[in-house]
DNA sequence: GATCGTTTCAAACATTCGTTTGATTTTTTG
DNA sequence: CAAAAAATCAAACGAATGTTTGAAACGATC
């Protein structure tokens, strides 16, 4: 531990520095190709930076991955809140949960780059994140499982309903995870200003005829479930 | 090109051969730890092989890599067969569609690695197979979309029916590719004899209703529909 | 038993990797 | 301006990478 102190308390100097531009390119490499597949010299000429910086802003390549995993990600609670409040109805509420998923990919690229960096990740852990907490996953399960055992009208989770969970976040998942090949697959498919606008919508109504189904099948009735 | 020539035309002869040793771990090792973090010393170790073996059956690390990729794999035709046949109900060509997904995983350690390593060509691409042909992922979504444009009585796709097809496999991806994951977010979720029929009843009864819901926005009524 | 093609082996090859060094330049501070 | 601190730099470090070498061991055939 040898390497500069944190980040700089005050955000209003120079932002052209060296270590945000590191933090930068980091985010971005790290993203398209892996950690592993990202070598320090990449690094460094894609940040116009000499290679010593990276130890000597963040120690070592995996204190730069860190960093530019954890610094540009907002606390995570806000998504969360987008769904779990008791007063959402259950297409509000599924509205804003896969709105979690979908706005990112609306914003900028710094965005984009933080949530491919989150999902690769989950399907290739570095270790160097402990995989229980895995980066906030978790609340967002158990937040998820909470609303629908609400609308469900069930005290306890039980495994039927974490399945329903399970799928829900599944239709999430794949519109990272999936979307290079998706792309290939149906091309225009992802093309044009609404074509998110238009993938919330459908996964809204997927989500909801999902979780009918999984009520019906227990004989119940969905709580809220009119829009 | 020094190396051996291709697989013995004659399987029969020793099974324990040092290529086969090298094929099983390179599949063993590729699916778990991915492509450039297995080194080929780990390999060969694994393999109980030296290490010129690699470069001596195989030509180089890409050169195992493509054989352990491609050689196990059966042909992908039967597997949509069990889904494209046109006298097929609806809930049976769904059954026989997640059936692909989820029968690799109740078979031995070698159909699940393929199944591993298959995803993880898609999630990370190492380049070494061409991404359009994408190992046969074409094929399945187009037949896909033929079976639903015929339950649904559409001539031809469109978005909104490749939006379907999409979410569906979407399901049976994250099976995959979240296993992991849904394991530490709910553990014994995929333990016990029966949890994949489990799955595979679940995930049935969620594409039906994804099905009913795309049918139901068209204001049409889906054929076969009934169990 | 000698000969040939095949397979295995220890050792070395040339690169690339992540990291460190020590000097030099730039910036800040007194 | 001078001293101190921070930042940058070219160069080198040791370790690990993928690959190749050439000889040794093996197995079959004559």
């Amino acid at each position: 531990m040898s390497h500069r102190a944190d980040p700089p308390a005050n955000p209003l100097n120079a932002p052209d520095d060296a270590r945000q531009r590191l933090l930068a390119a980091g985010l971005r490499m790290f993203a398209e190709q892996g950690y592993s597949k990202t070598s320090t010299r990449e690094l460094a000429d894609a940040a116009r930076v000499n290679i010593a910086s990276i130890s000597y802003y963040f120690g070592d390549k995996a204190g730069l991955y860190r960093a530019a995993f954890i610094e540009p990600m907002g606390s995570r609670g806000d998504e969360i809140a987008l769904y779990n409040r008791p007063e959402l109805t259950l297409p509000q509420a599924l509205r804003g949960f896969y709105a979690g998923f979908l706005e990112p990919l609306k914003q900028g690229d710094v965005a984009r780059q933080c949530m491919k960096l989150q999902f690769r990740e989950m399907v290739e852990p570095t270790g160097l994140f402990d995989p229980n907490e895995a980066c906030g996953i978790r609340p967002m399960h158990e937040a998820l499982v909470e609303v629908l055992c609400r609308h469900l009208g069930l005290a306890e989770p039980d495994h039927d309903l974490q399945r329903l969970a399970v799928c829900l976040a599944g239709l999430g998942v794949h519109m990272h995870v999936g979307r290079d090949i998706t792309d290939q697959l149906v091309p225009g498919l992802n093309q044009g200003a609404d074509a998110l606008d238009l993938w919330a919508d459908r996964l809204v109504m997927f989500g909801l005829a999902m979780v009918q189904a999984e009520a019906q099948r227990r004989g119940r009735t969905v709580h809220g479930a009119d829009a």
